[in-house]
DNA sequence: TATTATTCATGCGTGTGCTCGTGGTCGAAG
DNA sequence: CTTCGACCACGAGCACACGCATGAATAATA
């Protein structure tokens, strides 16, 4: 497991650093806002913890920029302040979590340790997968029984939709609304299109994303 | 498990947040709907607490908002006025329960685990079951005896119908209004049809759905 | 402009729902 | 008990809407 440390406060920095490392985490830390960001988009981190004042880059901007590049990685948020305000401005640059100095050291164990255990479960974050399919909503691979598939767009976002209904239908109105973004029926047949190229590429038996007549499609992970 | 409680008087609320926290939960406090509504979007929440007179964004509309938003939260509201009006409002705004001050602290403990209990389990609502027939209105599958059975539309409506009467006679006329959607008579058996298909596919020897001469049909669960 | 992606338009095949008609069942009256 | 009429069951067949696939046209992107 690896974990990122940002934090320009040596006392803090050292603290926290030696005490993942006895919990058996591999740990890399950046003093200032930029070798952060760096660090966090070379290398794939399971968590990160980051202080909210920093020199350089703050570590809302921070945080920002690295969801704007597609990065995924759970952060957890240190600061001094402890307003509801600064909590919100936080969670809502995409941070994860919220802890407030002065800490326990066992709180940001526990609180690190439940970052990791929720990415790991939530596959939503970056890798939906039913059956022998996976899809990839960062690097945009699809797989499909072992071998690499290249979707163009449209079908890519029908088959990340498909993927997150797994075995239950979806409707045609529902894929008009949440992959083509119509909230009206354009009265054309696009949807059967796009469904049925999907499926020349990744079912061309019709044995996973089968037609519920009257009702849409739905997607069945073989086996 | 995370609570919100959304309350402006601090009285109120820090009874609240401190007997809940000694039950064992981790609570967030917001003191305005504008807070609750950003701490709610950003945080997954167990369950919320929202009082419905409040500051600046008051209770119903920051739970519509959430609703919009997709945020499935289970809400209990809370409010000084006991009116049914007041509470039907606020359950359809989509509320799940509604309390009224003053309160027993226990009363709200132990609705809140309610509260949370239910929204683990829930995809028991979208089932229909009677004796051995269980039938999944999302996932539409149907089981009879244990084995899977295909039907089609029409059939898959009759028979969700017929669970919803378990045990009473319903006419042709209510289903010709309930499935069909006809407001008046077709003057053919549409009905006596589909019924023998559905008989074909889970009662071949008529013992769960029995015709009930000049009335129409009962659905009898199997023993 | 060249190239790719998306949408439109068309014909074909088929599942689905409906009607029809016959034969069967029930129940009340003779 | 028999007869008769009304109601019901269900197989067969038809028509149509729906879904599918394909190529051409348009739009987006480089």
């Amino acid at each position: 497991m690896r974990v990122l440390v940002v934090e320009d406060d040596a006392k803090i920095a050292s603290f926290v650093v030696k005490g993942l490392r006895q919990e058996g985490f591999a740990v890399d830390h950046a003093p200032d806002g930029d070798t952060g960001l760096a660090l966090a988009t070379s290398t794939a981190y399971d968590t990160a913890i980051v202080d909210i004042m920093l020199p350089q880059l703050d570590g809302i901007s921070l945080v920002k920029r690295l969801r704007a590049a597609r990065c995924p990685v759970p952060v957890l948020f240190l600061s001094a302040k402890s307003s509801v305000d600064d909590r919100i401005k936080g969670l809502q640059a995409g941070g994860d979590d919220y802890l407030t100095k002065p800490f326990a050291f066992s709180e940001l164990a526990a609180r690190v340790q439940a970052l990791i255990r929720r990415a790991n479960q939530s596959p939503e974050a970056t890798r939906l997968t039913a059956g022998d399919v996976t899809l990839d909503l960062v690097t945009r691979e699809v797989t499909c029984a072992g071998r690499a598939v290249s979707l163009q767009p449209r079908e890519f976002t029908l088959l990340a939709f498909l993927l997150r209904h797994v075995g239950r239908p979806v409707s045609k109105t529902m894929l008009l609304e949440h992959v083509w973004d119509y909230s009206f029926d354009p009265q054309t047949n696009v949807v059967d299109v796009v469904v049925s190229r999907l499926r020349a590429k990744i079912d061309p038996d019709h044995t996973r994303l089968e037609t519920v007549r009257g009702v849409g499609y739905i997607f069945r992970p073989h086996a």
